[in-house]
DNA sequence: CTGAAAGCGCTTACAG
DNA sequence: CTGAAAGCGCTTACAG
């Protein structure tokens, strides 16, 4: 269908070696004869085959990105870091989400694998035992974005993120802290928020521990349930930013004013969270820095150089206006 | 490296032609055989080679996505829908941003060229008359989102959408009505913008029309331009929703409240618009059913059906609470 | 039902 | 500096 290299050969009157070569800027190779070739080539309007090539160099300069939720701005703004950093190392980028099922995880991941991918990311792995497992046939190195045991793998401490951030609600005088917690991947901010009371002898209330679908709607259903406690909180700590802003959106509908009447807080720093109104009180992940480091440490792998080792990035609170001091009135009256 | 079909058909004694054919189920293969293969290469932990399939075949089952912004929600929306057509399909999506630069756009078409994906899906194409032109050698399928000239295109009709949305602060009462506008992508908005003023008699001031990013910075900064002039607006239309966010913001710092002291305006309708505070008075671009009509387009291009003409489709007001009938006080003292 | 052969479009060690 | 040949890993028309 398009022009090959063979179809220049024959015009040029040379062998296809030497247009792969003149094309290839080989070193070895007359100064006349490659710009021959090289206009003709433009001439005829050539167009190399990538996919010919990567057959025969055995590497295809394709990275393969598995994300789990492409709804979530926290998973898109790992995809930007991850795709300035692929196009920044000419690889090219196939990405898929598996929306948190793990059968498609692994359909994609194995597809990537078909394709010949030089090398796979891959954020919130729930399989990440079977990259693991010799005998899979996953021949092409895979880094996981946010495994705390995976060897190949760049996360962010969530546990101590989240364990600083109730600090800060403990040091403002709460002591009724709720948690909406998303069950699939918030263990660590859970544990995080369990570490944090404890240490400061306030025991864990379950009824103050909720579960949430990690979406605004997740936010917006758990707030009721929270504020038709007997005994309800001062403080609300959300899995995310989203959580976040639907929990204050319900708040707003039962005439709770945030933070006066209640404390409310985040995770993630999405773009928008300082722009919110109350703009949110929250712990900064990096998620552009983690997905360009998850592709530095994956080229690295693939150029067989041994010596990678897990990231762990510390995130950072950002301290805003839906916290505040414990209000008086809610805080004897509980 | 990896086991081939060549290797399979050594251990089970047969061709590589009948392992071939065993593997991808052709008809005319006894049972025996090819249950026999199919086990065997289980076993052997054999993984098809799309890539050779691909040079052989001559379709790759790939289509490249070039997409303006990756930092924009908006096209995230057209992202996902893509992504979910094309999954459907069982393609792969090859992704790259080219962040508003004509000349990156052409380099990532032209990438995806070498690559033989069987087409592509730009967004907000700056040089589409390139992809018309016969020879650029862009001898696959291009599909483009928001094209009012492209023969191969999917549209929202931006400007009538903006001209109902100004239409309806025309009969909160609103005259002096300001447009916040993004200089490359904003044409269609602007023009309905002054197409409904003049069709309801109000001359277009053109100190009421600013310059914008697209971001919520570039609403955070033209908001203050717009409230110094000596005779402010009591209306801005923005843009898109990120805009209106940042002038909601730029206002409140000049302790103006939204709706009750102006009212605001977005466009896109993100998810979050909904719940923003106060809630955002948009229009809705339905981005995901864009993206998939977009993937619906194209595969009829790629299999030959020549019965695709330009879709547009027409967006939806969202009338929300950060629009109010134009206050006395303010109204009377323009 | 199965095999030998040619071909997809490149690259590259080996000769010259 | 250039060419002939083999090879990358598949598919498929042509015979049998």
């Amino acid at each position: 269908m398009a022009v090959s290299i063979k179809d220049i050969a024959k015009i040029a009157g040379v062998s296809p070696s030497t247009v792969s070569r003149a094309l290839n800027n080989h070193p070895r190779i007359s100064e006349g004869t490659k710009a021959h070739i090289q206009q003709l080539a433009k001439e005829m309007g050539y167009v190399p085959s990538s996919i010919a090539r990567s057959l025969a160099v055995q590497r295809s300069a394709t990275i393969g990105v598995a994300v789990t939720d492409l709804t979530d701005p926290y998973y898109i703004g790992l995809i930007q870091g991850i795709e300035k950093a692929i196009a920044a190392h000419t690889y090219q980028m196939l990405l898929n989400s598996f929306y948190r099922d793990p059968d498609r995880e692994l359909e994609v991941v194995y597809d990537f694998h078909q394709r010949r991918v030089d090398g796979v990311i891959v954020t919130g792995s729930y399989i990440e035992n079977i990259y693991l497992d010799p005998d899979n046939n996953f021949f092409k190195p895979v880094v996981i974005i946010n495994s705390l045991t995976y060897p190949h793998s760049v996360a962010v401490d969530r546990a101590t993120g989240m364990r600083k951030l109730i600090k800060h609600l403990i040091d403002l005088g709460h002591r009724r802290i709720a948690h909406v917690t998303q069950p699939r991947d918030g263990m660590e901010r859970l544990e995080g928020y369990r570490v944090a009371l404890e240490a400061h002898g306030i025991s864990v209330d379950p009824a103050l521990i909720v579960p949430c679908d990690g979406g605004i709607m997740g936010g917006l259903t758990a707030a009721p349930v929270l504020m038709n406690l007997a005994h309800p909180p001062t403080a609300i700590s959300c899995f995310n930013d989203l959580t976040a802003i639907g929990v204050i959106n319900a708040l707003h509908r039962h005439k709770c004013r945030v933070p006066q009447d209640i404390s409310v807080t985040g995770f993630d720093d999405l773009e928008m969270s300082a722009y919110y109104n109350p703009s949110l009180t929250t712990v900064r992940q990096p998620a552009n820095r983690v997905g360009e480091r998850a592709v530095e440490m994956l080229i690295r792998l693939i150029n067989h150089k041994n010596n990678v080792e897990p990231e762990i990035v510390q995130p950072r609170l950002m301290f805003r206006d839906s916290t505040a001091p414990v209000s008086l009135s809610t805080a004897t009256s509980s």
